[in-house]
DNA sequence: CTTGATTCCGAAAGCGCTTTCGGAATAGCG
DNA sequence: CGCTATTCCGAAAGCGCTTTCGGAATCAAG
């Protein structure tokens, strides 16, 4: 099977390499004519110019990257695919490629980082979760990448970022439950380094306070991104003497564990000790009770993504990419009214 | 910034780039004391050679595509994120690329492969979930490009293949209920243009036979693969006037709707109505109650996937490249004995 | 019919790397 | 010391495409 190359296209046709690419590519310079002749060859042996070499000439990389984080796992990530689809469905329109990258650890991060900026093999590079103090983000700067961050650092004037406002988000939680009657809620957190966890903590704090409720460090537990760790997380919590009538969780993994700590110790979640988790996975409404939680807007974050990284890759200014959405109370049955005896245990 | 290419060092060292070039690549040809001085430059530039260029010289595209399945959403595609942490894992190893391709619908997947392949930007390609007659298969074929099929089409013999053996495992579940004491036992099944829902339905028939229970297609539903089919398909057979004890379901989404079905109807599952799922999702763990299930055997199947791909690409025989996993049941709560009155209704 | 402006295409360089080939310098051997 | 075998590197072609530049042919205008 020849192999259907410029070269070949430009020698049936009597033409050279150059005007054919030019015909292809829509250059004015080439008479209507011949750029029927060219496309009608071109479709008939059904030709694609050869990405690479159309790569190097051109010295755009016609790819985007997204960082995948580190420790994923099916519990602690079930965004991951939606985000790829979307971003995969932004960059559809140019026909770039989307690559997935991950690092083995955390440290090999901006090793991972460095390689990808020097081989030259992408035009920009999505990364999640970013950390207080985010070192790729630094990385991605020096190297003048263009990028977007799915969240915040402490520092995020300076880039493009998509973020949900969790820290309203759990103002509200609070807010909520204190409308219930609840006076004593704890709250689950991740781990700080994570912006996010900080800010979520904020907002917990934050919404604490504005209620007139005194913040009680007894009454916060971090913990890892996992049902188990949030389950335990809310096990030690439930042990103390003078146990919270309300939980708050980072993340609605963390609350599902919550959920089976509850039962665990014969109490009804949503009755006896209320739980509101926070990110929306559809897999709540399942849980038992169905959980109650804070939901991202839904869906394609990934595509709103791909455009602004696009966006910025043609020339525009990162700082003029931050896009802070909203989440809000989805209500389903793991919250309910302060009681005043729950431990009937 | 000086761009620190082959030139560049070359320059730097007096050396010409050929001489760099097969320096840095280990050839035999270059005396160890050149070898060292151009690998300490480069080390201190810390080049990477532009892999653009170097895959067009070399003619080898050091990346692999996965073909994201069309209709994914978060229920019903919780694996995609594991296949890639796996399928990443493993190009690792070579740092060649994973790159991520959707069609926009299912038309449109013999072109996005037909281009693919023409653009020659991967040297290789994984697919899930295979139909009975699966065109891309066809294509990829005849393209010549090697691939991975994760799960197997009707006719299997002479292509690479990664799947675990769900007919057996339906028919497992069948005898695991049988024993329990059902005899009435229900499908929830999966559109059956794909492969795997049709071998469920065939695994699960053949249980019913072996075990001397005449097939009975008033038992037997099609649903989408969602929670809401599941629940909708469940909901439809306990309507029945002599509806089923126990249900089998082609997918955990599906069986997690189910057990929603079960519940509005103000039965319990597991007591009153058994219900097993097949896949082993870790969010079983949390339903209501937890799901039974057929689980796959835990994950790193992308790496296997991934390793079967490279060794393909290395010019090893596909059909030296089949690989049946077999399932094993997780017995958490949904099933039980059959109980002689579940109709309390 | 001349001149200057257009239209359209060929020629050629170049993207950054790999890889083959040949030859100069060195080594090994009798 | 002369001859062959090694060792090591330079030269150059080439991967398949893009893009600039210049020039032949055609056109419109005087």
């Amino acid at each position: 099977m020849q192999k259907v190359s410029l070269k070949f296209l430009a020698n049936q046709l009597g033409l050279t390499e150059g005007t054919v690419s030019r015909a292809l590519n829509g250059y004015p310079d080439i008479s209507a004519a011949t750029r029927e002749r060219v496309q009608a060859l071109a479709d008939k042996h059904n030709y694609k110019a050869n990405q690479t070499a159309r790569r190097l000439a051109t010295g755009v990389a016609e790819a985007v990257a997204y960082l995948m984080p580190a420790n994923a796992n099916a519990l602690s990530e079930p965004f991951v695919s939606q985000l790829l689809e979307g971003l995969g469905q932004s960059l559809a329109k140019r026909n770039w490629d989307l690559l997935v990258v991950q690092a083995s650890s955390s440290e090999d991060e901006a090793e991972t980082i460095s390689k990808l900026s020097r081989s030259g093999r992408v035009s920009g590079v999505v990364i999640s979760r970013p950390y207080k103090q985010d070192s790729r983000i630094a990385l991605l700067q020096k190297y003048k990448v263009p990028f977007i961050v799915h969240g915040r650092s402490v520092n995020h004037a300076d880039y493009a970022w998509y973020d949900v406002d969790s820290e309203t988000a759990f103002m509200d939680a609070v807010d909520h439950l204190v409308m219930l009657g609840h006076q004593r809620i704890g709250f689950i957190g991740a781990p700080t380094y994570y912006h996010f966890a900080q800010m979520r903590l904020d907002g917990y704090r934050a919404g604490l306070i504005s209620n007139g409720i005194n913040y009680d460090e007894n009454l916060v537990e971090i913990a890892e991104l996992s049902d188990d760790a949030g389950e335990r997380a809310a096990k030690t919590m439930l042990r103390d003497t003078n146990p919270p009538s309300a939980l708050i969780c980072a993340t609605d993994t963390q609350a599902i564990g919550a959920l089976a700590a509850i039962r665990s110790q014969n109490l009804v979640p949503g009755k006896d000790v209320s739980i509101i988790g926070y990110d929306g996975l559809a897999f709540g409404k399942h849980t038992n009770p169905p959980l109650t939680t804070m939901a991202q807007p839904l869906s394609h974050s990934g595509r709103q993504i791909g455009d602004m990284l696009l966006a910025i890759i043609d020339g525009g200014n990162p700082v003029d990419y931050q896009e802070l959405r909203s989440a809000k109370l989805v209500r389903r049955m793991s919250d309910g009214p302060f009681r005043d005896q729950p431990d009937s245990q």
